[in-house]
RNA sequence: GGACAGGUGGGUGAGUGGUUAAAGCCAACAGACUGUAAAUCUGUCACUCCUUGCGAGUUACGAAGGUUCGAAUCCUUCCCUGUCCA
């Protein structure tokens, strides 16, 4: 059965720890996510999220998905928890990002969204009911209603008519999921949107609410915007959610701003930022960035990051990392992604133990302090 | 000894009279990246100066001379490299 338990609260900031049960293992949060579009968390084996890393549930993508190789497919081999060999958690998101990063691709209607495939240029509809089939067809087990994620900035007007939009998708999504895909085993969640506008987030909260959800998430943001202003728009929106169910922000964020959000109530969080920028040779420490590429690592024999517990770190030096990156290694890739998971993983158990031990607020004042 | 071909910025390699401080690629040096169209993309890449400007000056296409208003580009001599013939 999918459900959500909270385990503990900071009374000081209203940081929640808890645990997500799903049909494929139990989730502790708060929790990183990393992102596998593709079925794949780039340049790392699921032997490895599993081992070192133990990530419970990582994200895969309706969009990519669906063009290739299709949910029938993937359906017809067991699901995407067997086609991947990964047995524990998975959140599918819906393709409403692709709305937002394939601009020019892709047209929304009140329907849904008519999009050009970026693989072969194909023609294909997204609707609110189709994306929810295709993600019982992939077998996930958090699915994510069809949204619009608007670029920054966009008008008070716009933003309204586009959230209002998604609210209609969310209802429609919702209605399609509870007639023939909420079996208990799974969730879905409908998705806040609303741009920067505080009014219209709230209202879009409110609205959503109504659906009585498995859990929210919180989308739009990470697109261009301030990041105080990210903040701000979900410090606005998270109190609104209820409690006792789950909140999502979705794609954020740097390492430092992990728990600021958990400091404003939420649960989980996803980004494409450890593993993209470990491939473009940023890696995340304690003490800041590491860009493995610039000279003054050229003969460092120190590890990435002192002190830090993951395969690359215990094993190699910078020297050696830069050697790949530069030589266009692809083992760079894998080495760079299982260090800067590990550091966003760890980041958060760090937090879970604070908030279940009562010390979230020292933890936060003394990350605060020390952000580079 | 002879016949061809050729010597361009860290490398490679365009350029055969002016719009060329010299394309492109590579290397080097920086930067970006936030629900992944990303093992991607962007910038800098002779030296000096300043009022940092589609600024000024200097040096530079093997060497030295020459032709020309103007030469990496044409001519002469020399040096060097490769291939082939003796």
């Amino acid at each position: 059965m999918f459900g959500f338990e909270l385990q503990a609260v900071c009374p000081e900031t209203g940081a929640r720890a808890g645990i997500l049960h799903t049909a494929h293992g139990d989730v502790e949060t708060p929790v990183f996510m990393p992102v596998g579009t593709q079925a794949a968390v780039k340049g790392v084996l699921a032997r490895d999220l599993m081992g070192d890393l133990n990530a419970k549930i990582i994200l895969g993508n309706t969009y990519h998905l669906f063009l290739r190789p299709g949910h029938e497919a993937i359906r017809k081999l067991g699901g995407l928890h067997r086609f991947m060999a990964w047995p524990r958690a998975i959140l599918t998101d819906s393709g409403g990002f692709q709305v937002f990063s394939l601009d020019g691709l892709r047209k929304v209607t009140e329907a849904g969204v008519l999009f050009r495939s970026h693989l072969n240029g194909d023609e294909h509809m997204f609707t609110p009911e189709s994306t929810i089939d295709v993600q019982l067809a992939l077998g996930s087990d958090i699915m994510m209603v069809l949204d619009e994620c608007l670029a920054y900035p966009a008008s008070h007007g716009a933003s309204r008519a586009s959230m209002e939009r998604t609210v209609r998708w969310a209802q429609s999504a919702y209605e399609h999921y509870r007639e023939g895909g909420a079996d208990g085993e799974r969730a879905c969640f409908p998705i806040v949107q609303g741009s920067m506008f505080g009014d219209l987030r709230r209202r879009c909260a409110e609205q959503l609410l109504e659906l009585n959800a498995d859990g929210y998430a919180i989308g739009g943001l990470s697109v261009g915007e301030p990041r105080a202003l990210s903040l701000e728009m979900t410090e606005i929106t998270a109190p609104l959610l209820p409690a006792e169910k789950p909140r999502y922000v979705m794609g954020v964020g740097m390492p430092e701003e992990l728990p600021e959000y958990v400091a404003r109530g939420i649960d989980m969080m996803d980004c494409v930022l450890p593993s993209r920028n470990a491939r473009n040779g940023y890696l995340f420490t304690k003490d800041g960035r590491v860009v493995i590429k610039q000279a003054q690592y050229k003969e460092d024999p120190a590890p990435v990051e002192e002190g830090c517990k993951c395969y690359t770190c215990r094993n190699f030096s910078r020297a050696y990392l830069r050697h790949l990156f530069l030589a266009g290694e692809m083992t760079f890739s894998t080495l760079a992604t299982l260090h800067n998971l590990q550091r966003y993983l760890d980041i958060m158990r760090d937090i879970r133990q604070a908030i279940l031990l009562g010390k979230f607020p020292e933890y936060l004042s003394t990350r605060r302090r020390s952000t580079p």
